[in-house]
DNA sequence: GGGTTTCTCTACCATTTGGTAGAGAACTGT
DNA sequence: ACAGTTCTCTACCAAATGGTAGAGAAACCC
């Protein structure tokens, strides 16, 4: 059952782009096969049907994801605030190197939630956990009081609202450059800071 | 050349909605007739094209969130840190009771760039005039010194990622209803002050 | 080498897409 | 009452959509 070729792999990754960037409906299966150099039949073969294909698309994303932001929590340091900035920070890498990842995110709301599962499951865990950390700080004075949840979503809105508007953002006179996005990036870091130091 | 009936006003509302919450292209003209009540043709007649009902319904945004922020900042208190209070709830407050309009600033990116003239045209002036008058408070000292252009964009970034995502928010673990969204709004506004506050 | 699995292809299909042509109501000003 | 405009409709079209059927290479195991 082993695959002999990485045409699955690169219909994924091409998928994921093209999804992220013009939204499930807007991309054609037609248009993903001539981007990947390959008949539509060919994809219909690897995934059976469109639905499919987008299901495996979000799981691979979510995946990619987890192991990135483990990887961050991993080896973060131990003072709140310095692992808050490097979490923060982990997350805006992916999401600077391929926009797209986190246009995904966003493509969820619009699908049915069946569709979404393998996403969503993947990530609540790792959100869940996430407040948990932030209110045991709270409580021990480490970090000012708040509600964790809200700052964790008003983090991840941001994230994602940053990623996946750079033309929208221009509209508001603001350059998507790299150093625009890393300027934002610690932007939003020194926020938290502000916000979260205890007094 | 005086209108007689509301049908060009309700596919404007509708298309509004749709749009903004489904996306440009994933929106079929039958669709919205449908929604209507209306015969596709209807439609086409009104409007000659899609791309022009795009248009104009990006115009007519445009103008509303136009007259709102407008209206905002006008008759908002002189202290520096409670007109940005007022200004951001007043971007809140159409974004909460009809997330579609923000919805359709996010689809601005996947447009020729020549139908969101309307839309860019429009906002720019007022985040110009923002981040103008942001910088001569911090100048004044009124204001913690910092890039106003990346705070503008940074809290725009929010409000759409917010206002436009609830079901992705929901993802990690936040309920998107009335309360919430008050929630996020005020610790968006906590934060603004946190980290603006002159030392 | 022969049979099986893996992989990609051409040919085709029903449905939906944005859009055209043009008929026919219904309201307007005179 | 009548002419012109405003407004909505049915009927149709070429192109694109997601998907099926099945043929033909190429690599694999024996």
């Amino acid at each position: 059952m082993a695959r002999r070729s990485g045409t699955r792999d690169t219909i994924l990754e091409r998928a994921t782009d093209l999804f992220g960037l013009r939204g499930f409906e807007a991309v054609s299966l037609d248009q993903i096969a001539a981007d990947v150099g390959v008949a539509k039949q060919t994809l219909l073969y690897w995934f059976p049907s469109k639905d499919d294909l987008i299901e495996q698309v979000l799981a691979a994303t979510a995946a990619e994801l987890a192991v990135v932001v483990e990887a961050a929590i991993r080896s973060a340091p131990d003072d709140p605030l310095d692992r808050i900035e490097a979490v923060v920070k982990a997350v805006f890498r992916p999401a600077v190197r391929r926009p797209a990842l986190l246009g995904l995110v966003r493509e969820i709301g619009r699908l049915p939630s069946s569709s979404s599962d393998a996403l969503t499951t993947r990530v609540q865990p790792l959100v869940a956990r996430a407040v948990q950390w932030m209110r045991s700080e709270m409580d021990a004075g480490r970090l000012r009081s708040g509600d964790p949840s809200v700052i964790v979503a008003l983090v991840y809105a941001t994230v994602t609202g940053i990623a996946t508007e750079p033309e929208a953002l221009r509209a508001v006179g603001w350059n998507a450059d790299i150093s625009g996005l890393r300027r934002l990036r610690d932007e939003l870091v020194l926020f938290l800071r502000a916000a979260l130091t205890p007094r």
